[in-house]
DNA sequence: ATAAAAACGATAACCATTCTCAGTTTAAAA
DNA sequence: TTTTAAACTGAGAATGGTTATCGTTTTTAT
């Protein structure tokens, strides 16, 4: 994970620009919650932990940067804040998630899964594609456990009044 | 095209709503721009030239309404507004789009595209799919046929000078 | 050390969207 | 028809996430 961190501060200097403390508290707490999908004011909390100092508004510049950079992809689940997820290292797209329309959570799914379809798309539309952003909106697998088990009480309690 | 307007009045007092004229001018202007990803704002000056009278918030308002009707997605391209678009008729699932990068034109694609996708995410992660986001990012047709073109006059004038 | 460039924190400004509220329209009941 | 209650509306205030501004601090190059 250390090195991780080395090969960002590498990218930004690739372009001039710095790791500075702030940055790097930022990143680190990225890291730390890499499943998460984290808004600005998020990470900004996370981040006082480790740096009390810090201001919105850097929080806010850096994560823009670090979209720029494709280390984070800045996404929008509808919600009214946009989101910032981290790449997978090297990833050259960005993956896709499963939003439960019950519970509210969102999953990731790293693997591709899109290859076929670019094809197509770059045959049929003469579309180059750079990247994609695929969301599925359903019922996670926990939401319809639940709703399973419910199911089945509510039949035995039934079985038992008749 | 008039029993469009019909149905999706229907549709409204199934569930106990109205079509008022202003959702009905509302209703026309999302039929006659059916290729564009209007914003509320968009939509609110175009309503304004056939009911010069209507307020900001009762688009807004119409719109949502359409939206839980599923008339309507409201879809985010990350430029800091909501666009609507009408759904073809019937569809289950909102289409797809590819914005490109070098102009900033939505494209759409009607094809489903995704349903060798869905079985695998239904299969493997236990998610029941009700809906899907899918957008790529890349350069359309227009753009690569300009950047050969402007290619092929640098190719034209660079043998001229050798 | 000195100067220029980058970055920072605080907070004001921006602006898309939502909320409030008093008045109007609609559709069903009387 | 009138009556009445609920749905709906327009105007504009409020909200809240994000961006811009600005004076200060930190970094880098000279
Ligand atoms: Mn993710
Ligand atoms: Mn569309
Ligand atoms: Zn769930
Ligand atoms: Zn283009």
């Amino acid at each position: 994970m250390e090195n991780r961190v080395e090969r960002i501060k590498k990218q930004l200097h690739e372009q001039s620009y710095k790791l500075t403390p702030q940055r790097e508290a930022t990143v680190q707490v990225l890291l730390e919650n890499e499943e998460d999908h984290l808004s600005a004011e998020d990470v900004y909390l996370l981040v006082k932990e480790k740096a009390p100092e810090i201001g919105l508004a850097t929080v806010y510049r850096t994560l823009e940067l670090l979209n720029e950079l494709e280390v984070v992809d800045k996404i929008n689940f509808g919600d009214g804040v946009s989101r910032y997820d981290l790449r997978k290292e090297g990833a050259s797209h960005s993956h896709h998630h499963l939003v439960c329309i019950e519970c509210g959570t969102v999953d990731e799914i790293q693997e591709d899964l899109l290859a076929e379809v670019e094809k197509i798309v770059e045959k049929d539309y003469q579309f180059k594609v750079k990247d994609h952003r695929l969301t599925f909106h359903g019922v996670c697998h926990r939401c319809q456990a639940k709703a399973k088990k419910n199911e089945e009480s509510a039949e035995a309690a039934s079985l038992h009044t008749n």
